[in-house]
DNA sequence: GCCGTTTTCGGCCCGACTGTTTTCAGTCG
C-alpha cells in the first residue's frame, strides 16, 4: 500500500516532467507544493482515500488534485504520470539533481545530445560535446563533469549534530573577522530540522571588512562555488555547502527572516504582505519605494500584523494562521525539562555508574532521572537479567539513601518481543517506576503484524512509555511500518506515554506525529537515551523536534515534577 | 493546478550570481 510519501513523490516526478516538457511553473508549483503538503501529512492519505471516505481538505489540494490522490493511492501511479514518462527516458529527471542543471538545459541535452542518463552526460562532457550547445560554455560543461563526478546528483543531507559542529567553527572564524558586528546560522539549521542540506550564515558588519575573503579562505572550504559582494557559496571538504550573506544592519532581521524559511512560509508571508499592499523582500518591508520595518524580525511580523513566529514553528503548516488568530503555542524550552525518563549505564551498553550518570544529570539542571537499561534479550547490549535488574534496583536504593541531590527511579527499557510480551517478568515490572518499552528486533516485520506487536505491549498494564516509536535512525536505517494512528490512539486510550527519542540520529517521533499525539491528548517524554555522561546534550536536539511539533511544558510529562509525573504514570497501571 | 471581502479569470514571491551574452536566460535559494 502507498504511504503518504509515496504519494508524494508520484507528484514531485509529474512536476519534474512538466518541468522537462517547458509547462505553465505555476501548474508546477502546485504539483511541488501538495508533494509537500502531503509528506507532511501524519494521517495515511491512501487509507483514507481507499476506504472511499472524504479526504480532508487540504490547501493547494483541489479536485483535480484529490483526483490523482485517490489514483497514487491505489496504484501507486497514476494516468498523467504514465503518460508523461513515455514521453522521456527513465533517467533523464536524475539529471536535475544535478548543480547547475535546470529544465532547460537537460531539455537541450536531451534533444541536441541525446543525453538520456549521468552516463551519456558524462561521455558528452568529456567529448567536449556539451560546450558547444547554446546557453552552455566551457566554464560550464567542466562544472556539470565534476558534479557528475563527485556523484553529486543524489543530495546528501548531513545530521543536525553533525551540522552544528561545523557551524560552530565557521560562526567562530567569521566572529573573528575585523569589522564583523552579528553572525548567525539561518536556514534549516536554525528551525532545528532534524538533517540539513546546507547551512545558511548570515553576517552583518561595517563597511570595507573583508568578509567575504575570509569565508572564502576558511580553511576547511575545498571550493568556492561562487563569490559575489553580497552572497557566496562554498563547499566544505566534507561536502557540506556553505552560503554566506552579507547584510547591512537595518536590514537584519528581514534577512535573517528570509534565509531562515522555510521557503514555504516565505512565500506565504509575502503573499500576506502582497494582500495588504506591502512587498517583502530580504531587505526589509516596502510601502512602495518607503521601508517600514526590517532590523528585526519582531518587525517584519510586526508589520504585517502578526506577532513573533518562533523558527521551528515556520513551515507553512498552519503557523501563520495561528499567529492570526493570536493562537501561537506557547513552546517548550530547554529549561522546562525537570527529569529525564531514559538513562542507560555501563550495567547495560551504557559507559557509566548510576552514580555518575546522576550527578552529570544534575549537572544539566534535571531534578530525576530513571536508570533504565536494557532487558535480557538485547544480547548485544548485556541486558539485565531478573537477578541483576533485581540488584541493580537495591543498588538505586543504596544511592538515594545517601541523597545525591537528584531522584534517582528505578526503570528499565523492556523489548516488546515479536509477540507482543515484554521481555521482562510481571512481579519485577511491577517494582519499576517507569517502564519504557521498545522494539529493538524483527524490523522487518509487515505492517499490520508491527502496529498489533507495539499495541499488545501497550495493553501491558505495566507498560508506560514506548521509546523511539518507529526504531528509525537517520541516514542509516528506515524506521519499522507501522500504523502510527493506531498508537497513538491506544496511547489516548491506556492513556500511556510516547517517547521523543533524542539523540540526534533518532528525534523520534517526528514533528508532526508530536503534533498528532498533541492534539489526540497524548503526553509525550522528551529523553536523551543517555548512554554517556555527555549524552544529556542530546536534550536540545529533542526540544528542537519538540517545538517543531508545537510542543508546550504542558504536552511533556518530564516537564512536570517527578511527584506528579509519578501520579500520572502510576495511574497508567490502575 | 489552485484560488477568491478585487470569486469563475487572471493572477500566482522575490532577488543574486553565473556564464554567456552584449542585455539576459537559467539556475538557485
Amino acid at each position: 500500500m502507498a504511504q503518504n510519501a509515496d504519494i508524494a513523490q508520484v507528484f514531485e516526478e509529474i512536476a519534474d516532467l512538466l518541468e522537462l516538457r517547458g509547462e505553465n511553473p505555476f501548474r508546477i508549483r502546485a504539483y511541488r507544493n501538495a508533494a509537500r503538503t502531503i509528506s507532511n501529512q501524519s494521517r495515511d492519505l491512501a487509507t483514507l482515500a481507499l476506504s472511499d471516505k472524504a479526504l480532508p481538505k487540504l490547501p493547494g489540494i483541489g479536485a483535480d488534485l484529490e483526483d490523482k490522490i485517490r489514483e497514487a493511492a491505489k496504484l501507486g501511479t497514476c494516468a498523467l504520470l504514465e503518460r508523461l514518462r513515455r514521453q522521456f527516458p527513465p533517467g533523464l529527471p536524475m539529471l536535475l539533481r544535478l548543480p547547475g542543471l535546470g529544465p532547460k538545459r537537460v531539455k537541450t541535452l536531451y534533444d541536441s545530445l541525446k543525453v538520456a542518463s549521468l552516463d551519456d552526460l558524462r561521455n558528452a562532457a568529456e567529448a567536449q560535446k556539451v560546450r558547444s550547445l547554446p546557453g552552455f560554455g566551457e566554464r560550464t560543461e567542466t562544472r556539470i563533469l565534476e558534479a557528475v563526478l563527485a556523484g553529486l546528483a543524489q543530495s546528501q543531507r548531513f545530521r543536525l549534530n553533525v551540522a552544528r559542529q561545523y557551524a560552530d567553527g565557521l560562526v567562530a572564524h567569521l566572529k573573528s573577522v575585523a569589522g564583523v558586528t552579528q553572525v548567525c546560522v539561518a536556514g534549516s539549521f536554525r528551525r532545528m530540522r532534524d538533517t540539513v542540506g546546507d547551512l545558511d550564515v548570515l553576517v552583518s558588519a561595517r563597511s570595507g571588512a573583508k568578509v567575504m575573503d575570509r569565508f572564502c579562505a576558511y580553511e576547511s572550504v575545498r571550493e568556492v562555488l561562487s563569490k559575489g559582494t553580497t552572497r557566496s557559496s562554498v563547499r566544505l571538504a566534507n561536502g557540506l555547502q556553505v552560503d554566506l550573506r552579507l547584510v547591512a544592519p537595518e536590514s537584519w532581521g528581514a534577512a535573517l527572516h528570509y534565509f531562515t524559511g522555510s521557503k514555504a512560509h516565505n512565500i506565504a508571508i509575502r503573499r500576506l504582505g502582497q494582500e495588504r499592499g506591502l512587498k517583502i523582500n530580504e531587505y526589509g518591508v516596502f510601502k512602495g519605494a518607503r521601508r517600514i520595518a526590517g532590523e528585526s524580525e519582531v518587525s517584519v511580523y510586526a508589520a504585517l500584523g502578526l506577532p513573533y513566529i518562533a523558527p521551528e514553528l515556520r513551515e507553512d503548516r498552519g503557523e501563520i494562521a495561528a499567529a492570526r488568530a493570536g493562537r501561537l503555542p506557547a513552546l517548550i524550552e530547554r529549561q522546562a525539562l525537570r527529569g529525564d525518563l531514559h538513562v542507560h549505564t555501563k550495567a547495560s551498553d551504557g559507559r557509566n555508574s548510576i552514580l555518575e550518570m546522576a550527578q552529570a544529570a544534575k549537572a544539566a539542571g534535571l531534578e530525576y532521572i530513571a536508570i533504565t537499561d536494557h532487558s535480557p534479550s538485547l544480547r548485544i547490549a548485556r541486558g539485565l537479567d531478573s537477578g541483576r535488574l533485581s540488584r541493580q534496583l537495591d543498588e538505586i536504593d543504596r544511592l538515594n539513601a545517601q541523597d545525591p541531590g537528584i531522584a534517582i527511579l528505578k526503570g528499565a527499557e523492556v523489548d516488546i518481543l515479536e509477540d507482543g510480551r515484554l521481555d521482562c517478568p510481571e512481579r519485577l515490572l511491577a517494582r519499576l517506576d517507569v517502564v519504557v518499552g521498545a522494539v529493538h528486533s524483527r524490523f522487518d516485520l509487515p505492517r499490520a503484524r508491527q502496529t498489533e506487536r507495539i499495541l499488545r505491549a501497550m495493553d501491558n498494564r505495566n507498560f508506560m512509555i514506548l521509546a523511539h516509536p518507529t526504531a528509525r535512525l537517520i541516514g542509516t536505517r528506515q524506521g519499522i511500518e507501522v500504523d502510527l494512528e493506531k498508537v497513538i490512539r491506544k496511547a489516548a486510550e491506556r492513556r500511556c506515554i510516547l517517547e521523543l527519542n533524542a539523540q540526534p540520529e533518532r528525534l523520534d517521533l517526528e514533528d508532526h506525529w508530536c503534533q498528532d499525539a498533541k492534539s489526540s491528548g497524548v503526553m509525550l517524554s522528551i529523553d536523551s537515551d543517555a548512554h554517556s555522561t555527555l549524552d544529556f546534550e542530546f536534550l536540545d536536539y529533542g526540544i528542537g523536534q519538540a517545538r517543531r511539533g508545537w510542543l508546550e511544558p504542558a504536552d511533556v510529562l518530564n516537564a512536570r515534577a517527578w511527584p506528579e509525573a509519578r501520579a500520572l504514570l502510576r495511574a497508567i497501571r490502575s
